[in-house]
DNA sequence: CGGATAAATACAATCGATTGTATTATTTTA
DNA sequence: TAAAATAATACAATCGATTGTATTTATCCG
């Protein structure tokens, strides 16, 4: 049942030329003459022939493939951004080699070392919420491997960046909750070393500053924006002797958890606490009550990033200063926080 | 900036040594003295050696990677399938190659072409809907890489299977219909050639019978369950002359969709129709109303598979009679059909 | 028809690591 | 201390395809 495996030697053997002819009839080179390229496709397909990509890429000393590295793939956004890599990667002929960090930065550490191992011939990543040391990335760099960041990256690198500008989204978010009323909004926070929580809290306090507002130390709850978080946020909220009249969370999962809490709690969305999330994850548009969020188109991202990446791969070494392409967000007013 | 590769002919040629000496000294080999060995290591380190996989796969002939094949990766049911198994083969040390076959048998066929290429180990997958004609399951089989299905398979090919129970689920999500009053229950239902969407039409036509009620051929509507493919079909059942008492979709997605649309036409549900949908994707818990529907473990689903192939790839030819793992899956009662 | 050019193919090295066998160095033991 | 046994390392083939160079074969033209 199981023959040993056809190779272009056995080919070659079969019809009595040598094994470079088989390689440049399979490759359609024009240096064998048509006739014998013919026999070659007939004898290939009648011994049942399969190209063998590890000798192929160990020959040319590349792999065919990208490695993409996100925190998870279940999250939508980041299966949205990998659809939108898989599309353009997929025409271009090149395989996906897909890693979750779970944001965690050894394992990150160790996905890029398999990367590189695995001869990637360039990678695209979101990087961890741990991650503050870069020396694996370097790492890519110092071999040559192009490298192109999407929604999370970090600056100390020079590598190409498809981003939104979570500045000026946060900003927009916070401002409107402010023109719905609300006077003591509590932003929930991420970790400062990535970049998008960063620039999502200095969004926050950019809005609450232009239009008057004090921003209080003790209005920035920071956790990792799990669901849980949400729900221990919205706990954290109970205790303080009046409720902030307004949530600007720096994403959708914290703020669906929130949500659900305080229905549980019987708090009234939006009439108690106004609600934005960020990243127009699917469940927030049918939440109840629906939620204001800002959306981050990430099959876009993910098609202008894979498409950055094969651009660096082409023009090896001489890389134009690393772009950075910002894509437009928009907030999407939904009910949570209308009053 | 870009130095050449380092090989362990390097570091073979710095410490004076064979490079065979470096080989087994970096795999730990009993043949090389500890001392070497640690000289191997450092020198290895002072280089910034990194080891070729390809040149170590292509000589062993495995590439330590697995194929996966989904539909969507965006869909979150195979999304968390993606995770379970990544849960599993990140700890067994393998690569996982990620594939979607936007449910088109054409890029399948060319996908599965591509993972033989590049000697996968191993195979997941989960057939398109369109796939009928499986040369290209078997070609897998013939160079004996062992194949693993969850959720859709295909009979026709002893592969190992980890499924749950279609029949039984549809069978109950009708019956639970049933329960509640629905006499007139259209069937939202997928390609008859994928045998989930055939167990789950035969569920319902079981229940249907085993409770006394007809079997009308015209309240199957048979779609690829999209989104639209429900709205669409709310928008056919609009013209009937009684809208049906009752609908189970084959899967969630089609049945959100069928809310959606409801909703707008003023149709109340579950009053009007009570409606029972299939995976319980996270949207439809937070759904108004929230959905009642079949828990698919995706995530255990993943992990029992990866496991299963794991377990054939480590006993390579002597594969038992395939195995078929059923995991119980259990009806998600929620809003949507209680009345 | 014979020499020149072009076309087609063969030869051989290579990519980087692995591994069976041969050889050298070291230790044991009689 | 010399022979035997063992440890450590070196040699060389190999995985399968690619590619620069050399060689053979076919074609052209005066």
């Amino acid at each position: 049942m199981k023959k040993r495996k056809v190779t272009i030697h056995d080919i070659a053997r079969e019809l009595k030329v040598d094994s470079s002819t088989v390689s440049r009839a399979l490759s359609n080179s024009p240096r064998v003459k048509p006739k014998t390229r013919e026999l070659v496709l007939k004898m290939a397909d009648e011994l049942g022939y399969q190209p063998n990509a590890l000798a192929s890429n160990l020959r040319k000393s590349r792999s065919n493939t990208i490695g993409v590295v996100v925190p998870r793939i279940s999250r939508h956004f980041f299966s949205s951004v990998i659809a939108g890599i898989d599309e353009i990667t997929y025409q271009a002929g090149y395989n996906v080699l897909i890693c979750q960090s779970l944001d965690e930065f050894e394992r990150e550490k160790k996905l890029v070392k398999t990367l590189l191992s695995n001869q990637v011939d360039g990678v695209l990543m979101s990087v961890s919420m741990e991650t503050s040391d870069i020396g694996h990335l370097t790492d890519l760099e110092n071999n040559g491997i192009p490298l192109v960041f999407f929604d999370r990256f970090n600056d100390g690198l020079k590598a190409g960046r498809v981003v939104i500008d979570d500045f000026k989204a946060a900003y927009e978010a916070t401002e409107h909750l402010i023109e719905n009323g609300c006077r003591s909004i509590v932003h929930f926070s991420g970790p400062q070393d990535v970049n998008i929580y960063k620039d999502r809290f200095n969004g926050y306090v950019s809005a609450l500053q232009k239009n008057g507002l004090e921003v209080k130390e003790d209005h920035i709850l920071t956790s990792r924006l799990m669901g849980d978080d949400g729900v221990s946020c919205v706990d954290q909220l109970m205790d303080w002797p009046v409720l902030p009249d307004g949530i600007f969370s720096a994403n959708d999962t914290a703020a669906i958890g929130a949500v659900k809490r305080f229905r549980e709690l019987g708090v009234e969305i939006p009439k108690d606490v106004a609600i934005v999330g960020f990243s127009n994850e699917p469940v927030s548009s049918v939440l109840e009550p629906p939620l204001t969020t800002i959306d981050q188109p990430g099959f876009e991202m993910g098609k202008m990033a894979s498409n950055m990446l094969l651009e660096d791969i082409k023009n090896p070494g001489k890389r134009p200063p690393a772009q950075t392409i910002t894509i437009d967000s928009k907030l999407i007013v939904r009910k949570s926080s209308i009053r």
